[in-house]
Order: C-alpha cells, then sequence, then structure tokens
DNA sequence: GTTGGAAAGTCAACAAGTCTGACGTAATAA
DNA sequence: TTATTACGTCAGACTTGTTGACTTTCCAAC
C-alpha cells in the first residue's frame, strides 16, 4: 500500500502532513511520550507494591463512586478474572469498599474508602501534574488540537465510553 | 495542592484548559486513545504468538539498521535480559540478523531479514493506517498541536532520543 | 605482554498481569 | 419453576518485565 502524498493535492490544500514519515513521528511520539505519562504514577504505585491495573481500577472508581464490576469490566477492557485479583487486593488492604447493590442485589457497587481517596489524589496530582506542564507549555491551541487527533483515533464505542465520562469538579 | 485556575487570569489570557477536569479529560484521552493506538497490531501479532515487545523491537530496528543491543535498549528503556528473550525468539524466527559488531567485537548489530521486513511493513501500515485517519480527520493545525502536546509531556532524555531519530523516506 | 576491570551479551528463576476455561452461588426475569 | 445474569474463584498458561550470576570480549594500566 503506497500512501505518498504529493505535494499540491486536489483541493489546493498541503498534505504532507499525512506523509508516511509524518505519520511515523506520530506513532513514535505516542510510544513515547505514553511511557513519560505514566512514569510518575509508576514510580508511586512501586512504593505500595501496586501496578497500573490498580491505578486505573481506582481512577475509574472515583470517577463513578458506585460504578458495578461490569461496568468498571467494560472502560477497562479486560476479564474479570484479570480485574478480581486487582480488586481483591485493593479491597483486602482497605482502599475500596465493595456494598451488595441497591437495585439489584447480585450486583456490587465499588467506592473508594478515605485511604483509597487519599492515593487517588496522589497518583492523579501526579499525573496532572506533568500533563499541567505539557499543556501550559503547548497553550490552549495546542491542547485542542491534541484532544482532537486522540478522539479521532479511538473506536466508536471506546469514543461513546469517554463522551459518557460526566465532568467532576475540581479537587476540592 | 489545588490547582484551581480561575476564569481571568493575570495575562488577561484565559487559562480555562488548565483546570484539574480539563486534565483529567486529557489523561483519559491518552489512556483511551493508546488502547485503540495498539489495538491493530495487537491484531496482527496475536495471529503469530509474538507481543508488543516483538513489535517494538522490530520498528527500531528497521528505524535504525544496524543499531546494537544497548542502543535498542536504551530506546525501548527495558533490562537487557527482558529485550534478549524477545529478540532471540525473533532470530530463531529469521525475522532479525544478528552480526557481531565491525568495530567491536563484543556488540551485536541488528539487521531485519527480508520476512522481517515484510512483518514491519505490515505491522506499520496497520497502525499508520489508523493514524492517518487520525489526522486526516482533525487536519493539519490539530496534528501540530497533538505533536506539541507529546513532546512537551516527554522527560528530556525521551525526548532527546525521539529527536535523535532520523527521518526516513516514504515506503518504497 | 599480562592482567584486571568494564562492557556486551546470555542463562536461570521469579513476579505481575493478562488470558481462557470451568464451576458455584445468589438474585432476577421469564 | 426454569433460564439468565452478575459475580467470585480455582486452575493453568503466556508475555513481559524484574534480579542475580555467568561468559566472552575489549581496553588500558602496569
Amino acid at each position: 500500500m503506497q500512501n505518498k502524498v504529493s505535494v499540491a493535492p486536489a483541493g489546493g490544500e498541503s498534505l504532507l502532513f499525512l506523509t508516511d514519515d509524518q505519520l511515523r513521528r506520530g506513532i513514535e511520539a505516542m510510544f513515547f511520550a505514553y511511557r513519560a505519562f505514566t512514569a510518575d504514577p509508576d514510580l508511586i504505585l512501586a512504593e505500595l507494591d501496586y501496578g497500573r491495573a490498580h491505578h486505573r481500577a481506582i481512577h475509574f472508581i472515583h470517577r463513578e463512586p458506585g460504578l458495578t464490576v461490569t461496568a468498571l469490566l467494560d472502560v477497562l477492557g479486560v476479564t474479570k478474572q484479570s480485574l478480581n485479583r486487582v480488586l481483591r487486593t485493593l479491597i483486602e488492604d482497605g482502599l475500596v469498599e465493595s456494598r451488595i447493590g441497591r437495585r439489584d442485589r447480585r450486583e456490587r457497587q465499588l467506592y473508594l474508602t478515605d485511604k483509597g481517596a487519599a492515593l487517588e489524589r496522589r497518583l492523579s496530582e501526579a499525573q496532572r501534574a506533568r500533563m499541567r506542564a505539557a499543556y501550559r507549555a503547548a497553550g490552549p491551541q495546542a491542547v485542542a488540537g491534541f484532544r482532537q487527533v486522540l478522539e479521532a483515533m479511538m473506536d466508536r464505542d471506546t469514543l461513546r465510553q469517554y463522551r459518557a465520562l460526566k465532568e467532576l469538579p475540581d479537587t476540592p
């Protein structure tokens, strides 16, 4: 498959940003940036013998207190066996509380304890600090483009999930 | 740590894009987009009983034919023992060739075989296809912002490595 | 020259986190 | 009553990461 893009395409507008080389640069930027993106939380997590999986669970439970195990499974896109181990340690360690569902007693609703919320703040503040620095350095226009491209990269279902996440107030 | 940003900051320019909520949206966008970003190659790799680690090795060997194991270690940021296993299977399967270094016979210089190059094309074309669609949908301005933010997110050393990667011609 | 340390690479063993598959229990829906 | 759903768990496997110990090779100081 070729995909060279010549200098002056039909519309008269330059499509040089679609060359294979530009795409490869973008791919590499994603790889390196993602590693940096997870580096700060990873340090904190390693101290506590947790991993990224714990962080993700904590993040989404914080985001939507009371969400069910199945709902969490859906956003994380992993198997329940895999999630279960992570969740069990978080519950044993007193970071997450699992309450029997109110509507449906088969469901388990997940909540962060105070201890869990404290770790969430520590993790997300570390991650936000890096993000904030990057945003500030790049400026609002760049940030808008950043979000646009990331969203355009998602599959339909993922994008729907992402959009469904509600806004939260600033850390109080 | 607070980090609320009020509506009208000193400069007179809106800093609303730096609110904790906006930062969180960006973090979540990174998480979901990265998953989508790796999804297509992952499918191909699973067919062949390889994983992402194999993809990364192949990518950078393609990028810089003849690079040494240590150089590859540096860009990937893993231990040599971890890389070694991946590299061994690639060599056994005839995708990568390891030649004794010319200057220094302790070094091993890595090259893709024809078979390795064929897989590289297949993987990277799948990944580029998604990237291309996202780029096209978002437009050149957004793409510039995307790259700016990702680069601003990297640590100094990573950014240096990223910048050191040379440009390659389009897929011939 | 010899030798002794540093660098490059390899082997072995273990841990985290993912997966599939099978099964059990409780609650709900038909 | 029966079928389905939600959840939890056990067992077994694989990928990818880790540390630690080892060999080979090179280089530089003696």
